[in-house]
This record gives structure tokens, sequence and C-alpha cells, in this order.
DNA sequence: ACCTGAACACCGTTCAAGT
DNA sequence: ACCTGAACACCGTTCAAGT
């Protein structure tokens, strides 16, 4: 199968090494072969996208809503951080992934759950996905070194090295402000 | 100047049009000659990422701390969303721009002012760098058509077709959770 | 009818040849 | 010494020629 080559690829050295000559190469085949199934370069980034969707980890049962919203963004956020080329494929085009809707139906009904009012719900959702965007793809945010090395006082255990931990950070953050909760 | 070029190009045609025979051209040269100048494609992206970073908006006096740090947010995205290739191009490397640095510094010190703790305004930085750069990356979040059309109830006057409002929207959230106030 | 080698129009980068 | 035309090693995509 043709996604699975190009997920191979990927995974294995990264989106710029994903040329339709190299996927053509897995499949044992010229790379003119692959528009027989595909109609172009965007098409093929748009499948594998979808696949990785479909392993998006879907909420768990039982905990409390608003305990359980922030494990389903978390568990996202781990999830895509060991898949960070399916961050750049998402933010460069227009892709429309079935298997990421079933993630955003789950995560909007998590935060209703947790308390959001209906008519935020959408926005709150897309505030929470652009957060989450934005730490897959700037592991140096603008100007590094701002303020010299992090300040890692008493009680800091969370450090910019441990990125799962400062995402964790500031998804506590924003949806204690979209949910009004005072801490 | 080289990088005057390659604004121009940007500017006009987006980054994709931006090559370096098309800058060479611009300049009545051969692309080769750039060589003399920059080290590589890369270079020249730094160089117009800072270029751009130099009128990243400063912070306004005399407003309360909270209000001056959501303009200056709000001012650095509205900037920004005019010159989305630069969000690009700072997702893709790791690219130093000394003229961006003033402004962390800036947002930094707005957000002490608000009444972060020092121990958490780092953290809290790079929380709105990356909801900023979240927005900036991705018109259309996950899945568009979750929930169908975004359900406009009255007073409810953000629309996701007015990316500022909406950013504004998530930053006041994301700040008010930094800052544990509640609303 | 289906597949694909070879070609086309690009790209960033290099380097020997020009001044 | 400085500049650059032409070439090189890539791309995605097309299409006529092969089976």
């Amino acid at each position: 199968m043709i996604v699975a080559a190009a997920r191979r690829v990927v995974e294995a050295e990264g989106l710029d090494a994903l040329t339709l000559r190299r996927v053509g190469h897995e499949l044992g085949t010229g790379q003119a072969s692959l528009y027989r199934h595909i109609a172009d370069r965007r098409e093929l980034l748009e499948l594998i996208a979808d696949d990785v969707a479909r392993d998006l980890p879907r909420p768990r049962e039982g905990d409390d809503p608003r305990r359980r919203l922030l494990d389903l963004w978390r568990a996202g956020h781990d999830y895509l951080a060991r898949h960070r080329w399916a961050a750049r494929i998402i933010a460069d085009g227009d892709i429309v992934s079935p298997h990421a809707e079933r993630f955003a139906s789950a995560a909007l009904a998590a935060l209703v759950d947790a308390g959001c009012p209906e008519s935020e719900a959408l926005r709150g959702y897309r505030a929470l996905w652009h957060l989450l965007l934005g730490h897959l793809l700037n592991a140096h945010p603008l100007g590094h070194h701002v303020g010299g090395e992090p300040a890692t006082s008493p009680g800091d255990n969370v450090s910019a090295d441990d990125p799962g931990a400062e995402f964790g950070w500031a998804l506590t953050r924003l949806v204690d402000g979209i949910l009004g909760r005072d801490r």
C-alpha cells in the first residue's frame, strides 16, 4: 500500500525525505506509477496525515470532566509530538482529515462536559488546538534566549526541555481561563 | 539591498515564490551572485524574518498592566497576520532574530507587570507565543466542520471569519488562566 | 487497458571560466 | 580579486512509448 510506504519513509527520515521517487523506490516501482493512485504530492500528504489521525487518543471514561478534558489534550499532544511531521502537513495545507474529526468532536464534547457554555465551545476548541499546534511546530520560541536561562526556581519542575510537561502547564492555564475557574 | 528585494518578492507573491533566481532577477543579476552575500537560502529567510521583526509593536504606555499585556500581544498578532510568511519561516527553522528578542523581552516584562510570578513568566511567555503561532499557521483547525457552522448565538460577535478577534478571545482566556484571575 | 522510462520545467548550489 | 554563466544533482509532473 502506497500510504504505508510513505509513512515508513516519513517516520524513519522525516518529511523532507518524502519524495515521490523515494516512495516509488520503496514500492519497487518508478515514481511515475504513483500517479495511478494519487493525483499529486499534496494528496499523498493528506493521506498520511489522515493515517496518523486514526490513532489519535480517545477520551478516557470515568474521571471528572475537567481531568478528562486535560488528559485528552495532553494525550493528543504527546501522540502528535511523536509524529511532528503531521503537524507540519496540517499547518501548510488545508487538509481535511476524517479521522481527525473524531478527535475534534470528542474534544468539543469534553469541553462542554467540563462546563464550557455551548456558545463558546467551538472557540475554546480552536484555541486549544492552536495552542497545541504552536507547541508542536516551534521548539524554540521567538528569540530563544530571552531572560537568559530558564529561571528554575524551587518548585519549578517544568523545564523547557520537557515539551510534554511544558504543554501541560500551558494547557491547564488555557483550560482554566476558558472555564473561568480560579485556581 | 538583497533583503529588500527578497521582501518585495515575498510580500507580493508569498514564500513559495521566493526563489534565489527570482531575487537575482529582481536585482538584475544572476542567481549565483547572491552567494557573494548569503551562505544559503536559509540565511536569506533568517534575514527577512529578522527584518519583519524590526517592526513588531512596542508596548503602549500608561494603560493598566493587564490591558497593556493584552494589547501588546493582540498588536503582535495583527502585525504578523499581515506577514504570515514570517510565521512559517520561524516555524520551520531554528531562526534567531535579534529584533524579535526586543518584542520577547517586552512581552515578558508586561507579563510580570501584570502580576505573573517571575518563576512562571518565561513559561507564560512561551505559552502565549505558541498560541499566537498556532493561530497564524492554521486558518482551519483539525477537521474544519466540527459541530457544523459556528453556533453564532446572540452576543457572540466573534466569528471564525475574524482571525484577529478570535485570537483576542483565546488570548484573554490564556492570560487570565496564567494570572489566575477570575472573570 | 494499464504501466512507466524518459523527458520537461523547475529548484538550490557549485565551480571553472571570465573580467 | 571579484563576479557569474553554465552545469550538477535534485524535485514534482507529464506523456508518449512500451506491454
